[in-house]
DNA sequence: ACCTGAACACCGTTCAAGT
DNA sequence: ACCTGAACACCGTTCAAGT
């Protein structure tokens, strides 16, 4: 209630009367990259702005139309990041690594892209990850099935990292001791029930989720030229 | 908003006094199912139950456990399903196949999964899931990585039909003209720029949500066996 | 054309008051 | 112990009024 008036005193707004769409989707990534999904109100958009929700909603349909196009706007820089690389499968991990590193950067667009998958940005995505499994040989019938696959793992690590994001937003508990915490927590299960998860907290400490997200993407590149060499007969084993 | 006033008369509540917590998360089931995410509101559940927000309150932490358990309700039973198959590989489709059989079932559940991953349930299927790529002779350090990624791809396609149900729910088009219109939209994008994306539409109309899905469930089990082939990983970058 | 901000129609949640 | 419902503190969005 109070920190309105003191800012309008010591930082003047230099912005005279120059509003744009532009300025309204950058000004609102910044504080969903400062404060999470849940920073981002109208009244907030407003104040930082300093103007009023008339002239915002001129420059922006809704909301939703806010959170879609600012998400737009931080994947195009990954989508036509680096160019080609020699080897498709180092082209598919440098492409899948570009949108986990982008979701890290910005773990509320975890959720948007899950939220509304069909976006032109991800047609892009699409395209790319198409033509490079046509240049692992993957028979046209199959590209389809394989993309999405890819794209869906990619989509389903997203939503997790800005779930994780917005539960350490939450608490004021940073990332090491929420992992020794969950460990503990994964440790005191009855080992009878949950050997398996119990087995793994263990591993918990060392985890890095960057490395786990590229043994799943290896994953599915085996996994692809696998069901690629099913299409002639051959046995290997 | 004319509906409740005819099945107040309709069918008179019998429970005289009988709130519980198990009768409120049920309800909000009801009401999930029957009208999205969107519909479940404190207001709706209180008219529904013919109660005040205190009684749903004394029973229910907030709106976020109300969500959280009920998730928690619908995927039990999913778990906690058919018996072990003789095959892992089948085992493991038909665990995978039951979560999707329940998004889809149950739309909400794909967003709530997706935003607490790291629910209790999920530590079952976890679990599950671990044990049979033990079945399949998936080495132990591996395994964690394997389970992760598995669950991750399961997730990621769990949000998607959560979105494209939300979606359709806006509408009042259904599925085979939304599928229509999607292809003639993709058909229509520039065959130069996007060449993948154009070649697919043709097939966007027999395409299968569910078969999709298995596929991708069968490129992970194909990736999993190559990587428990090569036991020194490959040199990249 | 572009902006302002009071007002509206919703939310989830609380809490003094009832039984 | 369990329930009621007015009230509170928020939302996103609209729209008559200003420049």
């Amino acid at each position: 209630m109070e920190k309105k008036a003191a800012k309008s005193s010591a930082r003047a707004p230099r912005r005279t009367r120059g509003l744009s769409r532009e300025l309204i989707i950058q000004t609102a990534i910044e504080i969903l990259d400062g404060g999470g999904e849940k920073a981002l109100t109208l009244r907030a958009l407003t104040e930082r702005l300093s103007t009023g929700y008339g002239a915002i909603y001129h420059h922006v349909a809704d909301k939703g139309d806010l959170l879609a196009t600012a998400t737009d706007s931080v994947i195009t820089g990954v989508v036509s990041g680096p160019g080609a690389d020699a080897d498709p499968r180092a082209a598919l991990r440098r492409l899948a690594l570009g949108l986990f590193d982008a979701v890290d950067a910005h773990p509320w667009i975890g959720t948007e892209l899950s939220r509304q998958p069909w976006r032109p940005v991800l047609l892009d995505f699409y395209e790319r990850i198409g033509r490079l499994l046509e240049a692992l040989d993957v028979p046209q019938e199959a590209r389809f099935d394989a993309a999405g696959t890819l794209v869906n793992y990619v989509l389903g690590v997203a939503a997790q990292n800005a779930a994780h994001a917005r539960l350490r937003a939450g608490s004021t508990t940073d990332r090491e001791t929420f992992l020794a915490n969950a460990a503990t927590q994964w440790a005191q299960l009855a080992p009878r029930r949950y050997p398996i998860v119990h087995a793994a907290a263990s591993q918990l400490g060392e985890h890095d989720d960057r490395a786990q997200f590229l043994v799943g993407v290896d994953i599915f590149l085996a996994g692809i030229s696998a069901l690629h060499r099913q299409t002639s007969p051959e046995v290997l084993e």
